[in-house]
DNA sequence: TTATATAGGACTAATTTGGTCCAATTACTC
DNA sequence: GAGTAATTGGACCAAATTAGTCCTATATAA
């Protein structure tokens, strides 16, 4: 039950535009710099997050990306939504989950509940607030523990 | 951001194993009959239920699995913990994730609570409520999409 | 003693995910 | 208008995880 890696260092990307706050626009080079995740895989990650407008991008020299809303406003489901899609603990657990069973299916029921809950706990919880820290902000580029002990 | 597929079956065997529930024992052979699950994979989520003590199990003829305790006392939470142990988002989000940067690094905190959070939501459901259906029973045996449609 | 059940664990196949790379496009600056 | 710095789109491969199967051992009721 965990969120793609893709998605943890999403979180670490956008909670860094966040903290180096004064500057707007962030290059993808500058990006990887600051997290230390590998420049290819900080791209890709910032062409989804544009795709799905929570980045403005701007290309060419004096280009990059920059938050498409303030930090308060844009909710850690936004952004898990953004890179996985709907937020549901089992494939079959939507409304129109789009199978043939659909309309005679019981077990969605408690699930749907579940989702709901889920995601009103991710709906309240913004960037600003996963930025916040006790210590030195740069270890923030560290979520992950696969990336620690390897 | 799913559950595994395996941990979807358990709570479809479990919550068979609660609404057919005036027999006490189930045999791995009948619960892949009534949930269609393929008698290989439903024997070893058995095996991991009993390790995990949510199952007690009797071998020999006559034996099978039943639960220890009543529906009603199982969460959600337990099933899940047993299938795929600690509930967290992401990896490094524990207090003692184990890794070298445990004492300063400062992510894990607004992860912390969203995961705190969210086994809270599941640790108040239950296997009764995940059996409460509309329609036919029989139809708990299908949670899973990809079981659906292919 | 035999038949019926779980127990443990190894193994393979399939799927998903992570990560990289390349060619195209845009736009600023000189 | 040329050159450079940036994003865009998409294809591709490698690695990791997960699902699923199978085999052998052990326990126990009749």
């Amino acid at each position: 039950m965990r969120i793609n890696k893709l998605t943890d260092y999403s979180i670490v990307i956008l909670t860094n535009m966040v903290i180096n706050g004064d500057k707007k626009m962030y290059t993808a080079k500058e990006l990887s710099e600051i997290t230390e995740i590998p420049l290819p895989t900080v791209t890709r990650i910032l062409k989804m997050l544009s795709n799905k407008e929570l980045l403005d991008s701007q290309q060419g020299p004096q280009g990059g990306y920059s938050l498409t809303k303030s930090a308060e406003n844009t909710s850690v489901r936004e952004v898990i939504e953004a890179m996985e899609g709907p937020i549901a603990l089992t494939e079959c657990s939507d409304d129109d989950c789009g199978c043939a069973y659909e309309t005679s299916c019981a077990v969605g029921k408690p699930w749907q509940k579940i989702n709901k809950a889920i995601i009103d706990v991710l709906q309240n919880i913004n960037l600003a607030e996963m930025g916040m820290k006790d210590e030195s902000q740069q270890l923030l580029k560290l979520t992950n523990i696969t990336e620690m002990i390897s």
